[in-house]
DNA sequence: AGCAACATGTAGCTATCCTACCTATCCAGC
DNA sequence: GCTGGATAGGTAGGATAGCTACATGTTGCT
């Protein structure tokens, strides 16, 4: 198994909550976004990706709704109040988690974000 | 719970060799390496630290030699050949994470590493 | 004597991501 | 007309690994 199979633990939210953050996008497309915005990096199963929707649906910080376009039954999903605050809070949550890895790994400071 | 709290999920094992790069250190020292180095945002519980290292000392990444130091038993790790090389692939390997999510997070790319 | 810091450890829980599988539509190629 | 791939949604079960809670013992301060 790939060494860094489960690296996305604990910061998969946020990357879904992000690809919402221009618009509402179904579940699918949402999956297509993260692929190409990590250029093939996070190209996730679909086992991971609407499981985790559903989470997020379920805590109230996104809003599917269905639609049916060219015969194709889609669930499409867009941030909600709740879901615009988790996603500033993560946001600034990753930037402080990334900058003490990056401490520790490189010995330097991160390099500063302003 | 913490919302990160399995944030670290996938990236402690990199972070428990950076913390023996520049020597030997026993395990407590090795938790307190990282609190300290991350300032306090790693303070990682026993249940954590000590698993990791005998799962990495068991994948012949680590070698430990127990001593005593005023009535104090110690088990000081040091890396191996194969947990330097690890260390350096793994590195590189934090430094493409990072890139991939701080990319999708922030809608810019990462500041170049060159 | 009591308590914090130092030092090491295990058993069991839990979160969550992945594997493997299923259904269904649309369209291009044969 | 049929097949296969891309699109679109989903679930069940397994595996990984960090966390909680607990256990043991020493040193040193009050």
């Amino acid at each position: 198994m790939r060494s860094d199979a489960q690296a996305l633990k604990g910061h998969l939210d946020v990357l879904l909550l992000a690809t919402l953050e221009d618009g509402p996008r179904h579940g699918y497309a949402v999956k297509e976004a993260l692929r190409e915005g990590s250029g093939g990096r996070f190209d996730l199963p679909t086992g991971t990706v609407y499981p985790a929707l559903h989470r997020l649906a379920d805590a109230g910080l996104i809003a599917g709704t269905w639609s049916v376009t060219d015969g194709r039954r889609r669930r499409s999903y867009r941030l909600t109040a709740a879901g615009k605050r988790k996603l500033a809070g993560e946001r600034a949550n990753w930037r402080e988690f990334a900058a003490a890895v990056t401490t520790l790994l490189e010995g330097v400071p991160w390099p500063a974000t302003s």
